[in-house]
DNA sequence: AAAACGGGGGC
DNA sequence: GCCCCAGTTTT
């Protein structure tokens, strides 16, 4: 896809997505730049669903919103609190030892560089990007599996793996685009780009999009 | 009842 | 590259 042609299907994406009221992946529910909250929750939403993760979040950081206070709760009494988001006892675990390390290694703050929590367990580049982004304002692209589908669909890149994505992304897309990016793909792949059965006859992008009447994508297609 | 959903780590 | 981690929602 040209530089004119992405420019277009950001801008209409751009003025479409906000009207969906899609529930947004990367954020939680309260909008906050605390680095803390925004680490700990994106850790709690792997793999599960927004109103499950926005409300273990709440519970949880009512009890504790710090890394001081979470090492004080023990992996079961995290368990507990994060309950019913999948994988609840690898995430209680990691959020407790993630909280130990910044209390130990870091000054109790959670680090602004990307390779410094990739460290973190249970810490990868869609968190590490998410934090930077959002905790401390610097340029990152966080790629989910809505934005490594979509990029792919709409044929901006062509990669296989989320990684791969991240990094063509990084060339090819304007640095005005970068934060903005994952919000919009994430809202048009919850409401209508979806994994299967994509509504492509509503689309605000079927113009611009080579996979359009595709009736079933096939089973590994992105 | 069964399939769909969505990151990271260990090997 | 393959498999494990566990729940909710949709079909």
């Amino acid at each position: 896809m040209d530089l004119d042609t992405l420019e277009k299907v950001l801008s209409i994406l751009q003025r479409e997505y906000k009207k969906w009221n899609a529930p947004v992946v990367t954020l939680i529910k309260e909008r906050t730049n605390d680095p803390y909250k925004i680490l700990i929750s994106t850790v709690l939403s792997l793999r599960t669903q927004d109103k499950t993760t926005h409300k273990a979040a709440e519970r949880l950081f009512k009890v504790a919103d710090t890394p001081q206070k979470m090492v004080r709760l023990s992996e079961k009494e995290i368990e507990k609190l994060i309950y019913p988001v999948g994988f609840y006892r690898t995430k209680a675990k990691n959020i407790k030892k993630i909280s130990e390390i910044l209390l130990k290694e870091y000054n109790g703050r959670v680090p602004d560089d990307l390779d410094e929590l990739l460290k973190l367990p249970g810490v990868g580049r869609k968190t590490a990007n998410l934090v930077i982004t959002l905790g401390y304002g610097k340029l990152g692209i966080c790629v989910d599996t809505h934005v490594h589908r979509i990029s792919n669909r709409l044929g901006i890149v062509k990669t296989k793996t989320p990684f791969e994505t991240e990094m063509e992304l990084r060339k090819i897309l304007p640095k005005k685009w970068w934060i903005e990016y994952n919000d919009m793909l994430v809202s048009l792949g919850q409401t209508i780009c979806r994994p299967i059965r994509p509504k492509c006859d509503i689309c605000p992008l079927r113009d611009y999009c080579p996979k359009i009447c595709v009736k079933n994508m096939e089973k590994n297609d992105v």
